[in-house]
DNA sequence: ATCAATTATTAAAGAAGTTTAATAAGTCTT
DNA sequence: AAGACTTATTAAACTTCTTTAATAATTGAT
């Protein structure tokens, strides 16, 4: 029965993040940029800058050239100051970056993957390792390839030793550093919206065709979509045609579940999928996988969608490198952890 | 620039806002609960209450029994301090409440459809004489059969008159009260969530079959869908079959648009509709129109869907009444506008 | 019936952010 | 090079909410 209520008590918390979040999106900034844009006034700021500064957290940039008085002091986020660390489960490997407050990478690696260990002491040790050595890792985002609700690992077909797993609770005990974990798709698509700029509160589906079947991370005015049983962008089933769904339409017999996005059928059946997207949720952009489609299909598409639906209300088509929004999402997730 | 941060100047505000939501919904409280419930200490409830209830804004109901010690004052909300003014325009008819913030009605009204009048005389004179006669009145939600944009009537066939007009901005311009205007189904959506009991963060479709073809109000993680293009909940365009969309699914040559929802080829049709969007979003509850379907509709519905997506992640589907839905919605936009 | 125990309310002290005024540091002009 | 002007920073007073202590009202037991 707890209500959100903006208590004095969390202002602090607030304003350190304020100042960090602003200070890293201007890149540096005075005391009176910082005062001004986040509405906080001048003695505040300076009260925390100097702590920050003796912390460590903040550095003096320089002085700026004066505009006719005082040189104001310029300040930056000191990007070292907490690291975090990302890293994404795949079937045949396993993924890591450290990176830094900027989202610049400090180490990449690559290990075995641990989905093909019975239990988590693999992906344990790895993080024990990676901790020991970097100990100004603040946060860590882990990508899964399953349902995820609240860092309970709730589906994940065929990797049964995580079914039903609370990771995030465990890592949090374990190394009391906070944890988020995410599904792929998701943080796909989070990274794909937090890269492009910030134009806010959009709708994005990011379609892939994995091992598994198509599939899609969906989300609606900026927020994830999950759905409720974690089913949402299970676009395989879609009834597109009298006799057959999505998954059966680009199936063809006797040849391999991946799919080639090029042929008539497929262009059709991609193109009803994104008509039945408009009708529906009216999205801003589709994503493609760019080492699954080439630019002439997006074309094709575009033209075979405006069959069925007006053309001004269509999607953008994009390809995007999938690994990178991945990765920059579950980045943007441990930076969110970091930052409060 | 100006980053949404918690300050507090803004802290009053919020205050007075959580005195009177808590209080509304839970009926009655001392100070001791509201204390609690909001995380506000004793001596600030204190303070705004006795503010409050000097301005008759909140009354004294009585004293709770003993405890054992001292009896507790009970304050209740007086509902009467303020009222709402719901309007919905329809192509018919145009209908108006009056309702206080418990929701109780103050006085029901018809008129003639101002959507008929070429100028929007008719309506403004309508307003105008209820806010003359209940100068209570702080805050009028209006729904329109079109699609909203921040108050603005953005794409609304057959009432050019509205076309492209700042509805919102006339009107508080006009009469200095706080205005909402909202498109009808995303208000019934509304009204529909936060009627059943306040299951957070839903995701809903609000399916009906108007005039002009069938539509659905469509609300994904409690938050209203609209779209890239205001285009969102357009089902008609969704491709069902190899060569027919929803609404040609539904069409038989000759007959009226209105629908009879009965037969096996609109059972068939509505199932895929409800597949696809399963797959998509995989909402909670598909709403569908008390006076469009029936309940044994709605069972085959549930059964013929199933041979598309596996049971367990389908919808609940439920009937309701949507003139209710839409009104309480509308009443819900105005009580959030009076209470902030 | 009176006193101890319990609980609601009020009052005073403390903490934190804002506003306003004062001071320091630098620029530009003559 | 000195003084007027501009701007950044610091200091002090003020507002507001919280915490802690004190007081008032009520109940139950002796």
């Amino acid at each position: 029965m707890k209500e959100k209520l903006a208590t004095p008590k969390s202002l602090k918390g607030a304003m350190m993040r304020g100042i960090r979040t602003t200070l890293l999106k201007l890149g540096s900034a005075t005391k009176v940029e910082l005062s001004e844009t986040l509405g906080i006034s001048f003695p505040t700021i300076s009260k925390f800058l100097s702590e920050m500064e003796s912390e460590g957290e903040i550095l003096l940039a320089g002085l700026d050239d004066s505009s006719g008085g005082r040189r104001a002091k310029r300040y930056i986020y000191n990007p070292e100051y907490m690291l975090g660390l990302a890293i994404f489960l795949e079937k045949t490997e396993t993924n890591y970056t450290i990176f830094n407050c900027v989202g610049e990478s400090k180490e990449d690696g690559k290990a075995e993957s641990v989905l093909m260990d019975s239990r988590l002491e693999a992906l344990t040790r790895c993080i024990e390792g990676l901790l020991a050595r970097f100990p100004k890792i603040c946060s860590i985002a882990i990508g899964v390839p399953g349902s995820v609700d609240h860092g309970r690992v709730f589906y994940i077909p065929g990797y049964e030793q995580l079914q039903d797993f609370d990771l995030k609770g465990y890592y949090e005990d374990r190394f009391s550093v906070p944890v988020i974990v995410e599904n792929d798709m998701n943080a796909a698509v989070l990274g794909f919206h937090h890269n492009g700029g910030m134009k806010e509160k959009q709708s994005l589906i990011y379609l892939y065709s994995g091992q598994n079947g198509p599939g899609a991370g969906i989300m609606v005015n900026g927020d994830i979509v999950r759905g409720r049983s974690f089913f949402s962008g299970e676009v395989s089933f879609v009834p597109l045609y009298d006799e057959r769904n999505f998954r059966e339409a680009l199936e063809k017999e006797g040849e391999s579940k991946k799919l080639q996005m090029a042929g008539e059928i497929e262009v059709d059946a991609v193109s009803r999928l994104v008509a039945s997207f408009t009708a529906m949720i009216n999205p801003h952009t589709i994503i493609f996988c760019k080492d699954e489609v080439e630019d002439a299909f997006l074309e094709k598409i575009a033209a075979a969608s405006a069959a069925y639906i007006p053309s001004e209300h269509l999607p953008e088509l994009i390809v995007s490198d999938w690994k990178k929004d991945y990765l920059f999402g579950l980045q943007h997730l441990g930076l969110n952890l970091m930052l409060s």
